[in-house]
Order: structure tokens, then sequence, then C-alpha cells
DNA sequence: ATTTATTTTGTAAACGTTTTCATTTTTAAC
DNA sequence: GTTAAAAATGAAAACGTTTACAAAATAAAT
């Protein structure tokens, strides 16, 4: 790989005219303009990015990083897509952390981040008292948080109105004439899965249904949890005739162990689910779910963070995006 | 952020010996080693990775590339599970660039990777005939290429057997008795497709059948053209009486379609794709899959690559993983 | 107590940029 | 044809590391 130097005896050149000619331009003559326009063409030059970033921190080096609890949760796949979408638009490479819910691994990965130097953080944190990334937002690193907020500190932040969504599967059910909804929820600690939880009782609780302790389990927002916890709630002395689900991977578990008791849905239990999937009509039955607009988040995530990158001062925003339930034949 | 220089000022030593003492260790008296690791320790030091990696190129530097057709299609966030297991085992940090089938995409990150000196590269290039890739393993980058080889350069390879695979599914379709077997398939410029397209006719012969060019569709190996693809077949004059979907995404597409024609699987048509989902259970009906190992053949190219930064010289290997097939009830 | 070997430490260059400042060249003005 | 102003260029420092080499301090050997 060549180097500006290369290239500056190949123009026959200071270094800092090519340097010139490669950044705003200004003040090269035409001629030479043209020299070391020649010289970078035909050396293949490519300007390194380490060097940039090591010179002069947040100057076009352009590199943003993303953190994310569990790559295998396609809600979280949208996201990046979104995130990738407007960073791709705006000339950001992006270097993608994914932490499987691991808060040692979460740790290894930021220190990773801080140390390359990123020009800043999209995250949805292990929890909301995330000790390092709260000291990363206190020593001035722009982040926005989404799927989670942080406790006691100025950031930006996106989420999903989670209760309203649950509210509204849950209300859904109520209505449709299920008596005992269960609800399987996923990491006990997580906002949103508690704001899931409110959501589930205030339904309950609008319908005239009482809530029952027994009917609310909680695992680690993964499918295999899942699995178990369905089989649980089924095999029950008293066992519901509905469930809604914390989120998507735990609807498919969820689904897995009904399908392999062969029971029928809605008829012998009935499901709704936090997340929709494109495919959730291929399912069986179609599933009623509640949409989060996870491409969007994502979007709305990198422009915030672009916007404070460029302006640290900005005052911080929350943005609430709107879920949607999806109905489908699952009850 | 700290640097060795304001650690080295804390302890009362040169930048040399903090260096010395984050490094290898050697010769470095145990007192001043407590003095400056207690100034670490205070200023919370992190050594900053781009200096690092400017200074010297791969020399712990580790960071490794990765480069993903689709980061939508399960398969390849399996793949990415598996490289990520090891390499986070070996304490590299992974840099994910997701082209989503766009050359011109690919093109850019590949000169983003290149730019920030990775170490190695773990890719499924766009074609073949990749000419950025085939030049970056030119000038020496240490490469390993899955789910599509590179043509005329050495290189590592892991691929699945997807002629044998592709052969498994329609040999079984054959069997069950359907006569007119359609396959919708993906990009067709793809080595994958196309070896997943000779199984295809190999196990049409094999069984008797004759070829009918009218019944294999290309797409563009996604979601929304296999809705229409399906769409096509099903609407014309002599339908098929079965399908083999070239992989997930072709699955969920072509399922999707069917669905919403409101036919019955395999009454009226069945259906086999390539690619296995954990919840392939959940679909309407269990869905009859070809299995690739994903997340090992993440694991292999981490191996394979992380070996060759280490040795270089090491002669080139090309793996193959086999398929299985997972009969479930779409067919 | 001197010499020699060994251990420990420091100095300075290098990696590839950006950027300040000084210098040279060109242009404009008289 | 001077001089002043403007434009173009270059030299060098800085970013935070590693590392070759030199130097100093200590230990060992005589």
């Amino acid at each position: 790989m060549g180097s500006l130097n290369d290239v500056a005896k190949k123009a026959g050149v200071s270094i800092a005219t090519v340097s010139r000619v490669i950044n705003n331009g200004s003040n090269v003559n035409e001629v030479t303009r043209a020299r070391v326009l020649n010289a970078i063409k035909e050396l293949r030059y490519q300007p390194s990015r380490v060097a940039k970033r090591l010179r002069s921190k947040s100057v076009s080096s352009n590199l943003i990083g993303v953190l994310i609890p569990d790559i295998q949760n396609p809600f979280y796949v949208d996201v990046l897509r979104g995130i990738e979408d407007v960073t791709y638009e705006n000339n950001y490479a992006l270097i993608m952390c994914n932490f499987q819910q691991d808060e040692k691994k979460e740790k290894l990965y930021l220190d990773i981040l801080q140390s390359e130097s990123i020009d800043g953080l999209i995250a949805a944190p292990a929890h909301e008292k995330d000790a390092k990334v709260i000291s990363l937002v206190k020593e001035g690193l722009p982040i926005v948080c989404f799927d989670r907020g942080l406790q006691g500190v100025d950031v930006d932040v996106v989420l999903v109105n989670n209760r309203e969504g649950a509210f509204k599967a849950v209300d859904y059910l109520a209505k449709a004439g299920y008596k005992r909804i269960a609800a399987i929820s996923g990491l006990e600690h997580l906002p949103s899965s508690q704001l899931r939880d409110k959501g589930y009782r205030e339904a309950l609780e609008e319908n005239g249904l009482s809530f029952d302790p027994k009917l609310i389990r909680h695992g680690d927002s993964k499918h295999e949890s899942a699995v178990r916890l369905c089989d649980e709630l089924l095999s029950s002395e008293n066992p519901p005739d509905a469930i809604f689900t914390g989120n998507n991977l735990i609807t498919l578990g969820a689904l897995e162990t009904i399908h392999k008791r062969k029971l029928k849905i809605p008829e012998d239990i009935a499901i709704v689910g936090f997340d929709d999937m494109y495919w959730s009509i291929s399912l069986n039955p179609p599933l009623t779910a509640v949409y989060q607009p996870a491409y969007e988040i994502g979007r709305r995530c990198a422009e915030l963070l672009i916007q404070r990158i460029k302006d640290p001062q900005r005052p911080s925003i929350q943005m609430i995006l709107n879920t949607q339930l999806m109905i489908r034949s699952s009850c």
C-alpha cells in the first residue's frame, strides 16, 4: 500500500501538497493538482484511515460503532440495516459488535471501540445502569441509545412505545374472550421487558381479568428459554388459554413447544407476539404480532448520532416510535 | 483518553518502559513494573489500537474484516456468529460490512477495510471474478472465502456441498412422487446457485423426469423476487406440483405466495427449501429443508484465517462441509 | 578494586496522516 | 522595475504506539 510519501515523490511535490489535493483542494495550482492526481491514480493510492484517525480525531476518519445485544434477533438486524443505510449515505464506516447479552463481552467490545477512537456509538446497552456506557457518555463520546435508555445521564434515546404495544396485544386477546392470558417475558431487568410487562398487566386490569403471578414467566429473551417456559406454562395444573410472548425469539420458542405438543392454535392455545416479521404470515398459523418499526429506529439513531457528532452541544432528544398490532389468525 | 506518555510521566519512567510492561513484560524490574502498573490503573489507561496498528501492522492490532452479502439472511448471521465466537476467543476485533448484494457497496467497503489496515478478511465475494477481492489476495492480505470461491487465485475456501444438498432435496421430492418439480433459484451468476441448479437437474434425470426450462426461475436470492417468481410459476398454464427453493429467503417468499393463494401444502403444492432454520418446525407446515452448518462454517473460516495470519505461507485449503436433509411435512 | 557480563532503562526513529508556519513564487499595483 | 499582496509550496511537528540501539545500573567474576 502506497503512502502519501510515495505519491509525493512520484509527483515531485511535498506530502503537504498531496494532502491538500486530496482534502480541501484549496490553494493548489491546477497543473500540480493534475500531476498529483495522476500519481495517485497510477499508484492506486488509498489514504490510510488509521493514520488519519490517529492524527486528528474525528476529522473525516468517519468511524462509528454499533453495539447490539443479539445479532440473531431479526429485530436488531433490521435496526442495523437502518443504521447502515444512513451511515453509508453519509460516508461513515461501521464497526459492529454483538455482545450476545453477555455483559463481560459487552465491556470488552466497548473498550475496543473506545480504543479504536470511534467518532460515535449507537448502542442498546446491557441495562439501564450500564457503567461503561455511562462513563463513555460522560467522557463526551457522542452516543445514541436504542431499545433501552440509560439512567441518570443526558443522552439521545430512540425507543418504541413498549407499554402501549404490549397493551394493545393483550387487550386484543382479552377482548377476543381469552380468560387466562399468560406472558413469557424477556430478561427481567431490561426496561423494555418491564414496560411490556406493565402493558400486559394494565390490559388485564382494563378488561377485568385478575393478574396471576403464575402466568408470567421471565427468561433470557432467547429462543431456548422460551421453549422451556412455554412447556412449564402448558404443563401447569391450570394452564393458560392464550400467551403473550415478549419478543420474536420467544414467540418462535413458544411456537416450537406448542407444535411439539400438537396443540391447535388458536383453539387449544392462542398466541400474540411482540415483534412482527415479514414472514409472520407464513407461520402456522399466521401470527398476530406487535410490529416495531425496526428499520426506522435504526435510521433515526444514525441520523441523531451524526447530528450529535457535528454538534456535540445540541440538547438531547428522546424519540418514541409507535407500534402497530398486525392482526392475523393466531388468536 | 490518557496516552503512554501520561502513564510514563506519572510513573516517572520512559514510554519505552511502559510499553514493555504492557506488552512482553520482559526485562523490567519488579518495583518499576509495579509503579507502572499502578499508574496505568490510576489513569485507567487504555492503549490506542489505532496507534498500535499504525506503528506495526498486524502485531497485536488484531482486527479482522468480515464481508457479507446480506445481513438479513439468517444463514449469514449464523456464519457471523461462528466467526465471532472464534475471533472473540482469540482476541480479535471484528469489523463487519454488509454489502446487500450491491457490488458498488462491496467495493467501497473493501476499500475501507483495506484502508483500516485489517489483518485479514473473511468474505463471501459478490461473484467468482470479484476483481477487488482478487487483487487483495494478490497483494497478500490473508483471506478466507466462504459460500463462494474465487476464480484463478490460491485462497482458502469454506464451502458446502451445494450440488449434493440440492440433489438430496429434489431426489426426495421425486421419490415422493412429484412429477413437475419447479425450482426458484438465486442469482444466476453465483456459483452456489449454479451448483444447486445442477443438483436439481441431476436429481430430475436420476428419477427419469424431464427438465422443463419453464420450471426453473432465477431471482436475486431475496424474498421479494421469490414472491413474484412463485406467483408466476403457479399462474403458468402447466403449474408445478412441487417447488425447490434455492435459499431461506426464497423459501419464505414462496411460502408467502402459496399462503396468499390459500393453497394447501403439500396437497396442492409441495415445497423443499435450501437452508434450514431452527424455527422451520413452526412454519406452516413444518418445512422440509436442506440444513447447512452455518455456524460451523463461520468457525472454520475464522480458524483458517487466524492460522493464515500467523503463517502466510501455509498451503491453501478448500473445505467442503456436508448438508443434511431435514425431513418434515412440507412434501 | 577492577573488569566483564547482565539486567534495566532511556532515546529516538518510524508508521501515514493533518496542519501550522515559514518560505518561495506568482500576480498585481504603482 | 520596485514593492506589496496573494497564491502556492514545503518543512516540521504532532497523534500514540513499537522497537532498535545506546546508555546506565547492577551483579558476577577475577
